[in-house]
DNA sequence: CCAAAATTATACCGATTGGTATAAAATTTT
DNA sequence: AAAATTTTATACCAATCGGTATAATTTTGG
């Protein structure tokens, strides 16, 4: 690992949870120079242009979220257990996603869905549609092994969770009171038990 | 109405879609002088700075949305009908919200839940709190009436509801497909009719 | 219709924006 | 350790930012 890489690497780590905090276009070079005490030089040194940080900060954000969920479980543990990792992940780690500003897909997706750049909007897409696809998968099967109900609509369901924990995650972030989260993961949680659990 | 008043609320009108898109922050006098036709002078002449045009369009944006909700249904209506009214209109109006931006509560939280102006904040604490009152008081209601189960947590289906719409709006507008929001709308309105009314 | 008042346009201000050229410093290679 | 290369710091650029003072223009009241 080069210096540069390590240097790159630095800058993505202390600037993430700034992008995420003020936006993408309201971080100004200056605040990425003093997220890390480094200098303009060496900051476009590493990265083309402002942009190619906020890009590489939202791939980071994005993958602490990623690497807690995929922490929560196994994909051989039963699929039950699989599906109620995602409300017991945002029940546990909420505080310290709020400490970092909140969820990445939530923010970028505000930001960037009326106005450039369309490279946000696009990563911002293509993680709502793997977190999608992902949840459909793991009901469907589900239901291939008989753990899950088979009349149950995967993708009406893999909508509904995702809702529910991203407005959830909204309105506690902005009243400052995590009940409208836990609110909505215990729905998630019910729904599981009831609906897909077979 | 004064000469003053009219331009105001001209001003108002035409950057209030401009805010919702590109944010309060931002958004530029420049954006502000390109929507309305005018010049700074007329927009510093009828508001003190930019802040207080930006909260203006707020109030405006949110007005509207209210607006709405309060046309679709009657204070006298059975309660089951006008807790029915908020999903159906979302359902009728999201092309046109959507059009002007979308959620204003969403994008505003999103934008100042990390970062000034506090002003912006308070306003949007301030309308969830009175969003989520108005749904209690409505259920309630209902309980005492009769019309709603009285075993009900009323301030949990309230809390459902309303991150069921946002997040669904954030997504739906994030991907261009409605399927989301829609999703959500029939749910909250399946939670009225199993789980509410009695 | 005229004069006083209110409203809008123009020109400008310092500060900050993203970005660059180049020099200094640190790393890597020999 | 010296030389070559890479990496970082400094100084600067034009453009844009929010905001203001003042002049030109409209409204408004008599």
């Amino acid at each position: 690992m080069s210096k540069a890489e390590r240097t790159r690497q630095f800058i993505i780590e202390q600037t993430a949870p700034v992008f995420n905090k003020q936006g993408y276009a309201g971080t100004s070079l200056n605040d990425l120079t003093a997220a890390t005490g480094l200098t303009k030089g060496a900051i476009y040194g590493n990265f083309e242009n402002k942009e190619e940080v906020a890009l590489a900060a939202f791939d980071y954000n994005l993958g602490l979220v990623h690497e807690g969920l995929r922490a929560g479980t196994s994909s051989t543990a039963p699929v039950r257990e699989q599906l109620l990792a995602m409300p017991r992940f945002y029940r546990q780690h909420y505080p310290s996603l709020k400490q970092k500003g909140g969820c990445p897909i939530l923010n970028a997706a505000v930001e960037c869905d009326d106005a450039p750049p369309a490279a946000l909007l696009q990563r911002v897409q293509a993680s709502l549609a793997k977190w999608h696809r992902n949840l459909v998968r793991l009901i469907e099967k589900g239901q291939q092994t008989g753990e899950i109900k088979p009349a149950a609509d995967a993708s009406r369901y893999a909508n509904l969770f995702i809702a529910l924990t991203e407005g959830g995650i909204l309105v506690s972030k902005a009243t400052g009171d995590s009940t409208a989260l836990f609110t909505g993961l215990d729905h998630i949680e019910h729904l599981i038990e009831t609906e897909l659990v077979s």
